[in-house]
DNA sequence: CGAACCTTTGATCATACTCAAATGCTGTGG
DNA sequence: CCACAGCATTTGAGTATGATCAAAGGTTCG
């Protein structure tokens, strides 16, 4: 969420710096504050009973930390938040926050945009985990990713800065880090991107994008084909 | 969610009847009206390339049809809702509701409180799909359904009515019909559960909190058990 | 320079899918 | 009321995706 500088101004804020691993929110806790990522990568991540992890995403700079806080008042928060990167988050008050999108301007426009793509990711990447083989997960994780780095701007000139370890990506999709590694290597066998030195490279988009979107073959057709309501463009 | 009479009757709303698989809501527009389930049972439910089908969840008496509407204005929703049996719902103007919840009154905390819950099943089913089995993906499913059912006083004599198909089910859990098929004959012979002419009676709840539980053996441990997050209380 | 972690690879195994066919249920028209 | 069509459920045999376990190289960092 971008807001622009003559209402950020008037708002309480404080920027703090997290080292790698560190705790940025807590799971099952509530906060009253709402921050943005400033510069580094965090994770957002689920403790399940068992001492399972679920990632749910990777936040990149300009992210939003918990755009749900703006909405769930003083109900703990479903997942937690720590740095994966050094990183530096800047905080406001989620409430004056919430005063600013009671009016018409620029900012609410942005929030419920992105609190759109939020919503729609979330249910997209369960979709996708449950009708989706490894590939396709990987593919589809990667293009949304993707997707966010780009409107952000962070385009590298040679492809794009890619902390995560195969370790946290198997555990955002569902898979072992062994499965991971081999479905990666297939695909740069296959040309179509590489993982190497902390940088994505893609070199076949279009044939990513056609991996992203096998079916399952278990999968049965209800009739036609609709888009996957994950919006493409920036708010406006 | 519940609303008190005195303010319900200053909102302009109208009640409309659906026939089971009648749309109620499309998939990728936006809407400007906010709708509770009167009565009957309705899908939430996401297109997917190529024909694939997603149902996000159930949706009984009581529960609102699009709790995302409050907040993401007039983007597309990400998903369609359709009644799964006879239906009405009491649709309300989403404007005049937010305005609502921008004072301090039961409607905000009650609103507060399922919008975390619908924001932590969301992660939580993510979650649940990509890090258990089969057994565990049922489990779970059945016992959120049924915490809600019985919150929303649907609870009958005997069990619970339960309208879905196992296709439905699969469709839901990311599973095919033949495998929900075994795993809840499994289910029955061990005498946990039953679903027969359309009714769900739980024999053993005790044993599908385990089962729900239960980890893949894939799951890698990473410190302490913590809880799922999901609220398991009523608003107060 | 060593320790800890991450990645890769290989052999084996099981969960869950495929395809197919049989059975049961429901509603509709003759 | 019965026959039938159309779904939904069940069962079985075979298969494959992705997991397990293990061990060997690579990185990174103190």
């Amino acid at each position: 969420m971008k807001l622009s500088p003559d209402s950020v101004s008037s708002l309480r804020r404080n920027v703090s710096s997290y080292q790698p691993g560190q705790a940025i929110l807590h799971q099952d806790k509530s906060s009253e504050v709402f921050g943005s990522l400033r510069s580094g990568w965090a994770i957002a991540y689920k403790m399940l009973p068992g001492g399972r992890r679920h990632i749910q995403g990777f936040m990149v700079p300009g992210d939003t930390v918990v755009l749900d806080l703006l909405h769930i008042g003083s109900n703990p928060i479903s997942f937690g938040v720590s740095a994966l990167t050094k990183a530096t988050v800047c905080w406001f008050n989620a409430a004056s926050i919430k005063r600013l999108l009671q009016g018409d301007g620029v900012q609410k426009a942005e929030t419920e945009f992105w609190m759109a793509y939020y919503f729609g990711g979330l249910n997209h990447r369960a979709a996708m985990i449950g009708h989706t083989e490894a590939p396709g997960r990987l593919a589809e994780f990667i293009l949304e990713l993707v997707g966010r780095l780009r409107y952000r701007g962070l385009a590298k000139s040679d492809g794009y800065e890619f902390p995560p370890t195969q370790l946290q990506v198997a555990d955002c999709l569902g898979l072992t880090p062994a499965y991971v590694s081999m479905t990666l290597t297939s695909l740069r066998k296959r040309g179509v991107l590489e993982i190497r030195d902390r940088t994505l490279r893609i070199f076949n988009e279009h044939e990513l994008i056609q991996i992203a979107n096998e079916k399952k073959q278990s999968s049965r057709n209800f009739g036609a084909d609709k888009s996957t309501g994950r919006p493409s463009q920036s708010p406006k």
